[in-house]
DNA sequence: TATGAATGAGGTTTCATTCAT
DNA sequence: CATGAATGAAACCTCATTCAT
């Protein structure tokens, strides 16, 4: 592994457990096993390097879209692929990557608006653009009321959000089951609260 | 207004504005209208300061909190209070009170973990309460069913979480407006997203 | 008691217990039962305050000087007379008081050097004026060899110091008894340590 | 001569002249020639400056004492080597290092107890038993009474202590020859200060 | 390229002193 | 006379950044 990634490696670690204020750069340094100047040979400047890290984090969450947005037209659009997609989702979420990453950003968007900018970019559009996706073929073969959240796709965000940030900081008051969380939000979306439904 | 209350409210400002870490006492006092050495005649350190900027700036959340618990127990369980539920808290979001202070509480969870909890205790969890007394009162009305969810009241939490944080992160780049978009949550929420729903 | 005096008695205790530089006014001002501002009233400065809590300090010594040396002309002067000198000086001794004042002279010279003088005039001075009168009386009775230090009258106050310090610094290691070591030491002064001696 | 010993002998010259608390590291940095920060590289604290000054300080005042140490038993215990003793710390003395070091030790025994420790087992411990050693070779070779001031053989340093110091707080007054005070002491502690003396 | 000792700006905190009440 | 809230200068200490080796 070549010193500009170990660098990475060790500051992302610093940066998630310390805030960007915290981290001091002889901390990386040696987390790396490089010594302090080393490090402004690869990054300029603190700043710099935060800024790759976060552009280096968002790698895998962006890969892992990917991911499931290859597979996404092979399957119909109906309750099960939604739990599927959840389940997908959870199996992530547990794993914390995300969760310490999405902190950094919302603690940190304060300082560098440009990282909300290319979370954004990264991330959210191109996952709004997946969700529209798969709502609009629901919609298209009858097997999925899309449109009445076309507008909104984020809500089916929302619960992920909640779980993610609800692991970061209230895991130790209330623990919650990203898995089942998700699957009850799942049924909820799919059949409604309401037992009583108007017939269309 | 007493000046450890100018103190407080200039606080907050620069707190949310800038983080912990980069918020300088000179410019609370100053923003304050105050001497430097004035504002430890308040408060021992910055850092007892800001538990203080923290727990001052919960009040008004847990006021509201408070004030919707009041009413919650005079209407029915059904979809028109679901509604109605969300446009109250959409108003508060609005405000952007909530939203600023949820940041702060996400930034700096790492560094005082205190806060956290403190949030889980004066907000999360009577919230929580106050979602699940109404679960069960439209559960035992027929009208809502609200055993599906009982053990996840916060998925109704969730549209509210990402409204707030999106204002706070995303609305440059891609508006949200709040009403709405918890409008068309509820609405998924009662109705669900499926079309033909199994009779039970 | 009236304030001045209030202030001043807490002053000195202040002052020997913390030393000139860490020694807050408001302590001395709690201490006193007075305001801070009142202090003010009375003293003009820190500085002046403490010059002022010297010159306070010195009296019970120098009033215990004069009184030792109105005593002084109506015995005679032999090994007797000085063992009971050193016995009363022993007992004033214990009480710690000259040891502190001593101490915080010694400790604070180098900031203020007039207490030095202070000191110099009002007890040194006028001790080795005393001791000088008891040696010159004892030469002419011829009960004493006291123009073998007649020149240094300040051997005979070297072990008072020694004790006063030595309370002061290595109570807690080496207990010193005041009254025995001074005594041992007017032994030594009187027969001397060498035991054949030429008879004059 | 390295950077840590240049700070060290800036440091002990600045606390000797100021006192601890007025001391400020600005001024031992300049001193020293190097930047405020550098001083923190060699030790943590002003705190942790100042006892390795004092530990610093104290070594030359060790290395004496061990010198002598090691000549002592080469010689006969008699009047004359008492006279040799003193004039050789006497030549010590006038160097104003052991006064300016003792003044420090003084002065800051209040706030640091362990430096009074230090100082007792670093110098007062080991010259007592030097001490004890000389008396207790007379005592055996029947040239000196050493029995008399057996248990307090701390009376042979008060002279010294007191032209200490003299020299730090009254030497512009009145002032004192060290080598001429010392061989008084001696003087007075071989032969007495009785002309006629009880035959044993 | 790599090192790490050195720098010095800047932040938190203390406390003598003032002054309106 | 008395008060004590307010002031702001000044001290300790940290840490991003540089640069001689």
């Amino acid at each position: 592994m070549n010193k500009q990634d170990r660098i990475l490696d060790a500051a992302i670690d610093v940066f998630v457990q310390r805030g960007y204020a915290d981290t001091r750069m002889d901390e990386v340094a040696e987390k790396a096993g490089v010594a302090k100047g080393t490090v402004y040979l690869h990054f300029a400047s603190k700043e710099a390097l935060f800024e790759a890290v976060i552009e280096n984090a968002l790698a895998p969450i962006r890969e892992a879209l990917e991911f499931m947005d290859g597979n996404a037209h092979q399957e119909p659009v109906d309750a099960e692929a939604l739990h599927r997609f959840y389940r997908k989702i959870s199996g992530f979420v547990e794993t914390g990557v995300p969760g310490a990453v999405m902190r950094l950003v919302i603690a940190e968007s304060g300082r560098f608006p440009g990282i909300a900018e290319t979370y954004f970019k990264t991330i959210i559009e191109p996952g709004l653009g997946h969700l529209s996706g798969i709502l609009d073929k629901g919609a298209k073969e009858g097997t999925f009321r899309g449109e009445m959240i076309r507008e909104h796709p984020m809500v089916l965000i929302a619960p992920v959000l909640l779980a993610v940030l609800w692991k970061q900081l209230f895991q130790d008051f209330k623990p919650l089951d990203t898995a089942q969380f998700l699957d009850t939000f799942a049924d909820m979306a799919c059949q409604g609260l309401i037992p009583e439904r108007k017939q269309p």
